[in-house]
DNA sequence: TGTACATCAGTGAACGCGCGTTCACTGATGTAC
DNA sequence: TGTACATCAGTGAACGCGCGTTCACTGATGTAC
């Protein structure tokens, strides 16, 4: 190799770091190739040395985001308290006002379906997060634990999503805190 | 008028039905608007006797659905019997299948906060709705029907996007049936 | 009633634009001897 | 150690394409007399 292979290793993190930032602020079909190469400091040329598509980095990036999640729910203490943290973090409207880094699901939600190659690394991602969830934070009677799991994370993220597509700081607002009860 | 009004306004009506469809089930970006005269049977010039710009349809697309979605509640039965089954309904795999036909918020959830003009319409609609499901089903202690139409909304959006979501049929099957609890 | 005219929704070619992707070229880096 | 060469990531112009939008034209409809 010409160029050093972490070089090359380091790049390629930063253009994911970049694409899943943007994709997640504004959605797969409003950047372009030029914008993520562009904000790693480089001219879209290089893009295809390191990704066969534009489709293919979306994938990747999905998967670059996934880790992120997971190092967030490590991070949280494995308690009712770390539990009661972590949602009013996901509630919190830091989180609404800055989907860039923040929930997968709730920034791209339905434009994940379309894209096969992104709902399969969606699919892995979300069971792989039920299973962490279930098991890192206490959830009452344990063949409970998944169910609650569950309906946790579909309230958290509907609301979310709801909390974002409304134009009603207050409205906003009531969504979120509802959700948190 | 040369052509009689009625006409007209048929023809209105019939490109909001086929846009609302269509973005609904396959997003406000990767619609065009010729292909959307098409499905109403005519060529792509005279959108713009009707529309000023496809924004404008996106934001009249979104009134128009949400009318659909009231139509729905107001029709069923104002009881603990009538909200299980709409609930059930939400929550069906035809639901999950057709995003066509369904839920605004679940289809284009993610694209909406992006185009102010819809987020504007999106804020009313879901404003009527919280207040016309609180006011039309039984939900206990008055003074807890908002909120709980709240949690509830939240839930079952949520639910149907993740539902959505996911390639595992088993998995997206599971998360609708414990949404359903 | 019949005829010439005015209207305007519909047609489809054309426009400018931005996109994903390709490619001939550059030039800095490492290698061979 | 010094020099000529090979490599390959990076450059930026160019490509084909589909999109939203415009516009000169058509032709069916209704109106005026």
């Amino acid at each position: 190799m010409r160029y050093p292979a972490a070089e090359t290793a380091e790049k390629h993190r930063r253009i994911l770091d970049a694409a899943s930032r943007l994709f997640r602020r504004r959605g797969f079909g409003d950047v372009s190739v030029a914008e993520i190469m562009q904000a790693t400091g480089l001219t879209h040329g290089p893009f295809y040395n390191h990704f066969p598509s534009k489709q293919a980095l979306m994938a990747e990036a999905i998967g670059h985001a996934s880790a992120q999640t997971f190092g967030r729910i490590a991070n949280a203490a494995p308690s009712e308290a770390g539990k009661a943290a972590y949602l009013e973090a996901y509630l919190s409207t830091a989180h609404r006002d800055d989907p860039g880094d923040g929930c997968l699901m709730a920034a791209l939600a339905s434009e994940i379906g379309r894209e096969p190659a992104v709902k399969a690394v969606m699919t892995t991602h979300l069971k792989a997060l039920i299973d962490k969830m279930a098991e890192h934070f206490p959830w009452g009677p344990k063949r409970e634990a998944r169910g609650e799991t569950i309906r946790a994370l579909a309230s958290t993220v509907g609301a979310l999503i709801l909390a974002r597509a409304v134009d009603d700081e207050e409205l906003s607002q009531e969504i979120l805190r509802e959700a948190a009860r």
